[in-house]
DNA sequence: ATGAAAGCGCTAACAA
DNA sequence: TTGTTAGCGCTTTCAT
């Protein structure tokens, strides 16, 4: 059986508290500090975190519910996020609810019992009823990536228009003035806030915003391939195209493949995320990158604040700028 | 403040006992048992998992460590696992080590601390130093993908020879005779088998091994970037490579790309793991798929075993099979 | 089947 | 600064 505080308190003659002070970092005499460092280096002791935690009602644990590990994006996150709150003594516990609404309820009613002292949560869609009960609890929340509506908590965010914006004038820039949209489903904020990007950086260069140049997809690989595929059916004068998420940029690439439509000749492409998979295109896929490392660190720092006693703000509202990786997915229109 | 079982026993007028009795699936009298329920349901009682894991020396919670959540390999193995993991009740806590064996260490003396009942690891390297002191507190451990030299616990492997050996063939079915191998470092189990797979291939197939066909690189994408350039530079006469690992198969890709190389006419190509991306590739690359949900399973399932009491059997070795799924990176050299 | 009581390892009041 | 004591919420003997 491992050693506990009692031995510790034995073995140098001195009492439970001075260990306990000793421990979390109170005042203890010089020559009582060396004795004790020395028990507890003999009898290899070890703090008994699930003792401490019945007492303190703390479980040095957060938990994180996502949508979908395998997105590149939310592992991209969860790792960094993971990194930080590691090295403050914090544990991960991860849930992935497979973008299902009753999964997700379950994965916060499970990280409840728990007990976990905060929760990271990148919400299914923008109803946030899996939340109530844990908000009622009091315990610190961070959304990222997407909004709730009425929430009150902090949002982690990217600039979702500003990202549609960049995507839309890399085309205007390049002389395309038919442009479509691939985009996810309108019930994810973020999927609408690119949208809106999409259509106010086409207004504002002024070109006209044509509704059935929008394909309104799932937030899945196949909903890309469906989506170029059927603007392209449609639209042949379609010469761009904005893919908004990851999933179904690759989805659109795919898509191209299979109609042997030749990428950045008859057809320029911007895709959503993800560095590898954009260079790993022939040819290179410009994209739209999200600053995950950024977003994990405000996520992290910000639930670590609160728990160190920071004041609750709530409803802060951070938005990360994202980044354009240029590849050679772009004709040029442009006359010389 | 969350309701205990005092309160449930005050309310029914019940002992303690009785309460934790019933909460464990022991013996109640039937109108005690409805009582129970009752107050249960009013006063929104829940176990204090905290409590109980003080008392039983058992958190519900088990460690993971890998060396990289952003593998799509990892990701997708981690997804189905905690899946069943908590299912059955427990919390999975994450650490991702980056490939690095310091933190692979602190990792597992972090998991023990958290005082998880149980580990699984898929291990950096073939020493298992960071296991030494967890497998002294005799808590179950099951380790996956790579084997470590003299560790007594359980290995869910996959046939690595049999995936190489796959590869190799459809190269040899194909009329290939100059085949190339781009392979992990040899300090990872799984990247010898494959080796050793590839040279048997061979061999049996009445081909000579050539030493300098094979490119030994790190298991990135920039060493498969390295890898496929130098055999192609060096070696003209080579037909088709193997790359033996995931984030070596997207160097490799790239490393085509870049130097304009037509992948499945001038240079054939057969890849490592994951199916989306080999779809996403023009044209769809054919790869050697491991099957993760089954390696998560057969994971799951065995610690699960173990906690419930199951006879240790240790140093069991279960070896899952590849699949091959066909693209069209293979060029047919028979002659008709 | 049920109740009383002890104790898991720790922290926190309080006293000294 | 240090020691004494009383719990945190639960399980688990041991009686009854």
């Amino acid at each position: 059986m491992a050693a506990t505080i009692k031995d510790i308190a034995k073995k140098t003659g001195l009492g439970l508290a001075t260990i306990s002070s000793y421990l979390n970092g109170g005042n203890v005499r010089e020559k009582n500090r060396i004795k004790i460092e020395q028990a507890i280096e003999e009898l290899h002791f070890e703090v008994n975190e699930v003792a401490r935690g019945l007492r303190t009602n703390l479980t040095k644990t957060i938990g994180v519910v996502i949508p979908e590990l395998n997105m590149v994006f939310c592992a991209e996150i969860i790792t960094a996020m993971e990194d930080i709150l590691r090295n403050h003594g914090y544990a991960t516990i991860v849930c992935d609810c497979r973008t299902d609404q009753k999964r997700e309820q379950e994965a916060v009613e499970f990280l409840m019992h728990k007990r976990v002292d905060g929760l990271i949560n990148m919400p299914v869609d923008k109803t946030g009823g899996h939340l109530k009960a844990y908000q009622r609890m009091g315990k610190p929340l961070v959304l990222i990536d997407r909004e709730i509506e009425d929430m009150a908590c902090d949002n982690i965010l990217v600039d979702n228009q500003m990202a549609a914006a960049q995507a839309v004038d890399l085309f205007i820039e390049q002389g395309h003035k038919n442009i479509g949209l691939v985009v996810g489903p309108q019930s994810i904020s973020a999927a609408r806030e690119r949208c809106i990007g999409y259509k106010n950086a086409l207004s504002k260069a002024g070109i006209k915003v044509q509704e059935d140049y929008i394909y309104y997809g799932k937030d899945d690989m196949n909903s890309g391939v469906e989506g170029i595929k059927k603007l392209h059916r449609d639209h042949p004068e379609i010469t761009g195209v904005f893919v908004a998420n990851h999933a179904m940029t690759i989805g659109a690439v795919i898509g191209l493949n299979e109609e042997n439509i030749q990428m950045g000749e008859e057809l320029s492409l911007v895709g959503f995320d993800n560095r590898q998979f954009a260079r790993a295109c022939n040819p290179q896929l410009t994209i739209v990158a999200q600053p995950t490392k950024e977003i994990a660190k405000d996520a992290a720092e910000r639930i670590l604040a609160y728990l160190n006693g920071a004041p609750r703000k709530d409803h802060t509202v951070e938005k990360i700028k994202t980044r354009v990786i240029m590849g050679k997915s772009i004709k040029s229109l442009n006359k010389e």
